[in-house]
RNA sequence: GGCCCGGUCGCCUAGUGGACUAGGGCGCUUCCCUUUCAAGGAAGAGGUCAGGGGUUCGAAUCCCCUCCGGGCUACCA
C-alpha cells in the first residue's frame, strides 16, 4: 500500500525553519516510497491568523524544492485542504462523540475556568478542568446546547493505560488519570487541534503521522479519540525539536527563523536542505554532503535521533560554501544577479565569478568583494595603502613603478600584469608591493586575486586609480 | 508542581555488550600552498560517553537512583 503523509503548518506567521525540518522529513519519507504528500493548513485558531502566511509557506517550500501532491491550491480528492473550510466535518464528528458518550457538552464560562485555575494554583493542586459539566444528564445537556454557548469536551476514562510505539522513541505510555478532559470543539464552533488532526488524518487517509516532539504530550488524547471512533491508530513518529544555542526552541531571539530571511541573506536552498537534514538525522556513515535526491535515497526514519538538536550557524555557513562551490558557474552567476545592482554588467559579472566563488559564504557577500570593478571610485583612507614597514613617500614611489610597468604590459592580462609588477617590486617584498597596489586599485586590503582583478579592470581604470592613490598620499 | 521526552569533545554527530587507546564534520590552533583573503592539503588541541550505584569475564551501549535540559500542562498550534 502506498504511503500518504501530510505537512500541516499553521498560518500564524512566516514559514519557520524548524517546521521546515519536520516537513522535509515527511517529504523524504513519502518520496522515497513513492507515496503521496498532502499540504493541509491548520488554521483553527482564528486569533493567531496572519495574512500572507500561506503565501510564505508556498514560497518557502517551493524555493527549497519541496513539493507535494494535494493541497489548498493544487486540489485533490479531499478538498478543501484548509481546516477553517471544513467546520461541518468536525462538528459532525464532535456530535458523534457526544452521542457515543465519549465526549460531553461543557457550559462553563471562561471566567469560571479562570477562577478554577486560580484556586487550584493557590492550593498548589494540578490545574485541570474539574469535570463540572461531565455529569449533566445527556438529554438536559443536549437541550441546553441548543441555546447556550458551549464547548465539547473529551470524556477521559478514570483509569487505563494509553501507549504508542513511536517510530523514533519506541514505546511511550501514559496513565489515563493524568489526562484532562480536553476541549475538542470550541464555543465558536471551531475544533481544537486535537479533534481536527485526528479527524482529518483519518478522513484524508494519512498512513504515517510524523511531526515535532512537542506533540508527544497530546498523543494520549488523540488515542482516546481514535478509540471512541473505532479507528485504527496510524504509526507515529515524533522528531526532535530544533533548538537555539541556549537549548530552547529555536525562535526569533536566536536570529533568523523565517525561510525567506535565509533566502534574502544569500543562502542556497541546497545548503539549507543539506544542513537541515543533518539536524536530527545522520546516515551512519561519514558522508555529509547530500543533495535532495541523495537524501531521498539514503534518509531513513530509523536513523532519526531522539535528542533535540541545536541550530549551528557556523555549520550552515560551511554547507553554504560547499554548495556555492558545487554550483555550475552559469548557475552561480544567475543566482548572484539578485544580490547585485541590476545595472552591473553581466559579462563582467560572469568573468569575476570564478575569482570569488570560493571566497563566499553567502551570495550576499559577493557584492562588496567585487564592487570595485563596477563602481568608479572606491573610497578608502589613503594610509590604508601604506604597508607597515613603509611610508607614504616610499609608497608613492612604489606605485609609480607599478604604474609604469603596467603601462607597458602587453597583452594586458593577468600573466603579464603579474610579471610586470613582480619585476618592479625592487626593495619591497612582493607582499608589501601587492598590498599597496591592491588598495590603490580596489580600495580594500583583501579581495579576489590581484592580477586577475587588474586584468578585468583594464589598463586605463587601473592607472587612473593608482594616480589617484598617489595624489591622495601626497596629501 | 504533574505528565512526557532527552543528556557522547564548544557545536552537529557515529556508536545498539567485546574491532573504542570513543570515529567523522563544523569551529579553533599550527604548518604547507600563496599576491591578500579564501579554498585546498597536512598535523594538533579538545571527551572522567551528565553523576552514582548495580548486572556482566567485559558497558557509552542493559537495569535502578540522582542531577541537568527541554516539551506539554489553553475554548494555541
Amino acid at each position: 500500500m502506498s504511503v500518504r503523509l501530510r505537512f500541516a503548518p499553521s498560518p500564524t506567521g512566516a514559514l519557520h525553519i524548524g517546521s521546515v525540518r519536520t516537513i522535509l522529513y515527511n517529504y523524504l519519507f513519502a518520496r522515497q516510497r513513492g507515496g503521496t504528500l498532502v499540504l493541509r493548513i491548520e488554521d483553527t485558531d482564528r486569533e493567531r491568523l496572519v495574512t500572507g502566511a500561506i503565501d510564505s509557506i508556498y514560497d518557502g517550500l517551493h524555493w527549497l524544492g519541496i513539493s507535494w501532491d494535494e493541497g489548498p491550491r493544487e486540489g485533490g480528492p479531499h478538498v478543501p485542504y484548509v481546516q477553517s473550510e471544513r467546520l461541518p466535518l468536525y462538528q459532525r464528528h464532535a456530535a458523534e462523540l457526544v452521542a457515543k458518550g465519549a465526549a460531553y457538552y461543557c457550559f462553563c464560562s471562561k471566567e469560571r475556568l479562570a477562577e478554577l485555575r486560580k484556586q487550584q494554583e493557590a492550593r498548589h493542586e494540578l490545574t485541570r478542568y474539574d469535570r463540572h459539566c461531565r455529569n449533566i444528564p445527556a438529554a438536559e445537556a443536549a437541550e441546553r446546547a441548543k441555546t447556550e454557548s458551549h464547548t465539547v469536551r473529551l470524556k477521559v476514562p478514570d483509569e487505563g493505560t494509553l501507549a504508542i510505539d513511536d517510530l523514533v522513541h519506541g514505546r511511550i505510555e501514559w496513565q489515563a488519570n493524568t489526562i484532562e478532559d480536553q476541549v475538542l470543539l470550541k464555543s465558536d464552533g471551531f475544533p481544537t487541534y486535537h479533534l481536527a488532526v485526528v479527524v482529518d488524518d483519518r478522513v484524508m487517509g494519512i498512513t504515517h503521522i510524523m511531526r515535532g516532539e512537542e506533540w508527544i504530550a497530546s498523543v494520549p488524547k488523540h488515542l482516546l479519540i481514535y478509540r471512541a471512533f473505532g479507528w485504527e491508530v496510524p504509526p507515529m513518529a515524533h522528531v526532535p525539536d530544533v533548538q537555539g544555542p541556549d537549548g530552547k526552541k529555536l525562535s526569533k531571539r536566536h536570529g533568523s527563523t523565517a525561510v525567506s530571511e535565509f533566502k534574502e541573506q544569500g543562502y542556497l536552498p541546497e545548503a539549507l536542505v543539506n544542513f537541515l537534514a543533518l539536524i536530527g538525522w545522520s546516515p551512519g556513515t561519514e558522508e555529509e554532503v547530500f543533495s535532495m535526491d541523495d537524501l531521498i535515497r539514503v534518509w531513513r526514519i530509523e536513523k532519526v535521533q531522539r535528542g533535540g538538536a541545536k541550530w549551528d550557524k557556523d555549520r550552515l555557513d560551511y554547507f553554504n560554501g560547499v554548495w556555492i562551490r558545487r554550483l555550475p558557474e552559469d548557475e552561480l552567476v544567475r543566482r548572484l544577479r539578485a544580490f547585485v545592482p541590476p545595472q552591473w554588467d553581466d559579462d563582467l559579472l560572469r568573468k569575476v565569478v570564478p575569482l570569488i566563488r570560493e571566497r563566499m559564504k553567502t551570495l550576499a557577500e559577493a557584492k562588496d568583494q567585487i564592487a570595485f570593478l563596477f563602481t568608479e571610485t572606491p573610497e578608502y583612507p589613503p594610509s590604508l595603502a601604506v604597508p607597515k614597514q613603509q611610508s607614504a613617500g616610499t609608497t608613492v614611489e612604489a606605485l609609480s613603478r607599478a604604474a609604469s610597468a603596467l603601462r607597458d604590459a602587453r597583452p594586458f592580462d593577468a600573466r603579464s600584469v603579474e610579471s610586470a609588477l613582480r619585476g618592479v617590486a625592487d626593495g619591497w617584498s612582493v607582499r608589501e608591493f601587492t598590498h599597496a597596489v591592491r588598495v590603490a586599485v580596489t580600495g580594500r586590503t583583501i579581495g579576489p586575486p590581484l592580477f586577475e582583478s587588474i586584468e578585468l579592470l583594464g589598463r586605463e581604470r587601473t592607472l587612473q586609480r593608482i594616480e589617484r592613490a598617489q595624489s591622495a598620499l601626497r596629501g
